[in-house]
Parts: structure tokens; C-alpha cells; sequence
DNA sequence: TTTTCTGCAAACCGTTTGCAAGTGA
DNA sequence: TCACTTGCAAACGGTTTGCAGAAAA
């Protein structure tokens, strides 16, 4: 298992035999302070905005290369039609996902881990991971279940 | 809650001001007897089977169009990039996913049924649904860990 | 007839890729 | 220096859309 140890990045980089460049700091760099996934686009909007001029495809280059050494994990859930990354130290979250805002709060623990356990005793299924959303509407979000049931 | 009866697609539709067609309910007829979610194309391919000539962007309308009304369900996860559907009458479904083979094989029960109903008691979220997926291998795709973890 | 559906082809959009120039070790 | 990275632009693949013709009510 791969441990993430904030700050030290340039260092996890070379221990996998990558170069340790500004671009693939800087990315790691903003996931770091991240509880939530990301797009690769918004990854790129936060790079713009601290003045780290990179392309499109670098940043999918990169996300992919990270994902592919564990750094980070690309979540097999799309935000339309957008894949999102987390880093990997704040993995084993799973979050309520609001319907209205899209916001998505983290939970604490994993609500499935004896189910997963008693899975991996009893059948000849290898579980090697999961995957938990919660959706709804969070408090501010309550009305619009409202709006449209009269839509319709 | 909309249910879904077997073989009476026809009138469903018609009671949501949709026109039954042909096509309409060549897609329903086919998803009745599946319990794994299928992607667009998929549908597309068992139809031609079936010597029903039909075009794509047909069957992503009808797919978009029937899970807008809630007799299909548009999941949250995707295969290889492309959206999964599955008839709501088999909506409460969990999967066994199969990193090898991509097999899904449906789980009896909801592992966390009761942990959202505390949520819903306790938290000022309101759930509407969730999602689970568990990952990992089929017995016959063991092997394919084995294979993967000698590459690097 | 009138409204809704469908086929076709083109557009769209997130993502990937080839290639040449740039950068880290 | 030399292998690895990056930017650019073009390609790609799944999905959506505009429009004209076809089918259901």
C-alpha cells in the first residue's frame, strides 16, 4: 500500500522512478488540500488561478500517471460525464452527494466494511475494493425536490 | 414509486403520455430479462439480433426518455467510458464487479440498508438513493492478479 | 391531421495521442 | 547528454441534436 505523505512528493515521485516536475507537484500539490474528488478540468481552473500556466493534456497525462502508481485514484463514478480523482492518503471516503448543489460531503468510516469482510469469508468472489455513494439534498437543497414534484 | 409490470409496457407508457412504439417496447422487452445493467450499444446489438433495424442515437432517446421516467435507471457508474442502464423492477440491485472479465453479478440484499436509514434519522441530509459496487475478482480471473502483480 | 418519433449526419465534449520542442537528472 | 515531459493540434469515441420524413393517436 502506498502511504501519501504530504510535503514529500517530489521524493514518492522518484522512489517510482518518475521525474519530479513543477506540473506534477503543483497537481499534487492542490489534491493535497482537497477532501473531495476533482475533474481533470478543475484541476486545471485552480492551476490557472495560481498562475501555473499548463496544458489540457498534461493534467490528464499526469492524473493518469499518478492513478496508475496509486498516488491518486480515479473513482469509477462520473460527475457528468467527467471522471473525478481523490487523492489517495483521503481514499477510503465515501460522501452524500447532493442532487441540487452536487456538493459532496465526505462521511466518516465505511458503513460496508463487515458486509465487505463477511463477502470475502464466504464466497470465492476476491474483493479487492468498493465503491458507496449516498445521494439526496442537503438542507438548502430541499426545496427543489418540492419544485419539481410539481413540474412534472 | 413507479412499478413496473412485465409485459405491460404498452399501457405504462401510455399513462405517461408517451406513444407506444415498436421500438419503445422492443428496448423494455429486452431489458426485462436481463439482471445486469447494459450499455447503449449493447441494446442496440441484441436488437439487431432481432432483426429490429433501429438507428443509435434512437436508443440513446428511448434509454434517456424511459430513464427520465423512471422506468429504467441511469446508473452513476460506467463501462469503459459508456453509461449502464437497468430496468427499475431490478433497480435495488447491488454488484459483484469482476476487474477481469467485467462480469456484474447481482448480491442478495442491501449491505447498508440499515446504515442509511440512521442517516436519514440523524443527519439533516435527505436520502433519496445510493449507490454500492463491490470490486475485485471472479474466481476464474484470480489468475489475472497474479499475471498483473509480476509486471510491476 | 396533428403530435410525437425516428433516421441520418453532423456537432459536441471529454479524453487520448503523435510529434516536435522543452526540461530534469 | 539522454530519457522523460510537455504543448499543441488533431483524432477518437460515446452521446446529443437539428431537421426532414414516418408513424402513432
Amino acid at each position: 500500500m502506498v502511504t501519501v505523505v504530504p510535503g514529500n512528493y517530489g521524493e514518492q515521485l522518484k522512489k517510482l522512478g518518475l521525474k519530479s516536475t513543477k506540473h506534477r507537484l503543483s497537481i499534487l500539490k492542490i489534491m493535497e488540500n482537497l477532501d473531495s474528488p476533482v475533474t481533470a478540468d478543475e484541476v486545471y481552473m485552480m492551476m490557472e488561478k495560481d498562475k501555473t500556466s499548463i496544458s489540457i493534456s498534461t493534467v490528464y497525462r499526469i492524473l493518469e500517471l499518478l492513478a496508475k502508481n496509486n498516488i491518486i485514484i480515479k473513482m469509477n463514478v462520473t460527475q457528468n460525464g467527467k471522471a473525478l480523482f481523490v487523492l489517495n492518503g483521503n481514499v477510503h471516503r465515501h460522501y452524500l452527494i447532493c442532487l441540487g448543489c452536487h456538493k459532496m460531503t465526505p462521511i466518516d468510516g465505511c458503513p460496508i466494511a463487515d458486509y465487505e469482510k463477511k463477502l470475502k469469508e464466504n464466497t470465492d468472489f476476491y474483493v479487492t475494493g468498493h465503491h458507496l455513494e449516498i445521494y439526496g439534498y442537503c438542507s438548502k437543497c430541499k426545496k427543489s425536490i418540492e419544485n419539481k414534484a410539481n413540474k412534472k
